[in-house]
DNA sequence: GTCTATAGGTAGATAGAC
DNA sequence: GTCTATCTACCTATAGAC
């Protein structure tokens, strides 16, 4: 009873500190995040900060690796069976409805990279290489299928994910570009269709010739 | 005689500062960076940074005016009379140019942004806005006059900037995705050749149909 | 589990000799 | 213009009462 009460705090009060130290993160880098402000954000004293973490390491540490199980989960595959248009599609479609809703994940992941991903684990970069391997695999199957156009798989990944995570990263600037107004849920609409509308049409033969 | 000598030693010292400065910011950041590691990444005593700079934040700004300046200089126009392909292959190129050689200003454009774009001038907002309607206006002229199909300006233009800056700012990300090695100028003529391939080649119309 | 107090170190910035 | 010494404030991390 009291046990169960007890992992229940434990289990918020984490979940409290990644979520501030995730927005403090992804704004002020990981030199620039003073422990007080992570404290401040997530209500609680700063001693009970590091009464569930060790260090700062342990705290910037543990919201990478929460953020990267994120992304594997809600972004998982673009399957080889699928007709390319269609899984582009998906893919474009999903990872800017997840910049949406998670920009602040997205902004970490920058910041990470930006301070040179030394935070990274061996372990999280290899899997981001399988990852990437896997896809450009099916890619070059659908180019050797005559599916799509002859192009460079890995440079157009990086492009596909280019384009969706600065709508994520750099929203001032997309803010700006747009009109200077706040982003809505039709902004990202508009940004797969114009993706869909340009990159996913390029791809598309104008003279199919299958192999 | 002594006069020249002394502004010679002014501009070579400020010049040193606000390189070592862009380079420091970008990797930690505004709230990350230690005056102590300009000064040494600079070469000189930190009280000589002070004797160029007032403060952290000049010393900020100033590096953020230089960069801006940079860009503008280098990027100037995608002009109405061209091509719509020439004109998007020409700026392509020199972004990504521009990113190989200079990636750190780059990269600390990025840091600011991630920061909330506090530290940007109105004046400077104002300028990437009007630049960026000019071009708005520009590819609206093409559309209309069917040189290439009806896609949403601002979005594209977002695609292009994203494509391209990610080049420079996620270098970790790209090395990993290309396949663990250094990145160079071959690697980023084979992403010119992408986008290229792809988002031109979803421009030019595929039915002409001229207004 | 929660919180106050504080140790020990380092930051930004300045004073003033050379 | 250059540099050493130093002030004040704040940071990470911990000790220990409740």
């Amino acid at each position: 009873m009291e046990k169960l009460q007890e992992e229940r705090i434990r289990t918020r009060n984490i979940r409290r500190i990644l979520d501030a130290a995730t927005e403090v993160f992804a704004r002020k880098g990981f030199d620039g995040t003073r422990i007080t402000e992570i404290a401040e954000a997530s209500g609680l004293p700063k001693a009970n900060v590091y009464y569930y973490f060790g260090s700062k390491d342990d705290i910037y540490r543990a919201a990478i690796a929460r953020l990267i199980q994120g992304w594997d989960e809600a972004l998982e595959e673009i399957a080889l069976e699928k007709d390319p248009a269609e899984a582009f599609t998906r893919y474009v479609t999903a990872k800017l409805r997840f910049s949406h809703q998670h920009p602040t994940e997205s902004r970490l992941f920058a910041n990470e990279i930006l301070r040179g991903a030394e935070f990274l684990t061996e372990q999280e970069r290899k899997h981001i290489r399988d990852v990437t391997n896997y896809r450009v695999a099916v890619i070059e199957a659908w180019i050797a299928a005559g599916k799509i156009v002859r192009v460079d798989a890995r440079h157009l990944l990086i492009m596909l994910w280019a384009a969706t995570q600065f709508y994520a990263d750099f929203q001032p600037v997309v803010r700006d570009a747009l009109g200077n107004r706040n982003l809505e849920s039709a902004d990202f609409d508009a940004a797969a269709r114009c993706i869909a509308d340009t990159i996913l049409a390029g791809l598309i033969p104008r003279d199919p010739e299958p192999i």
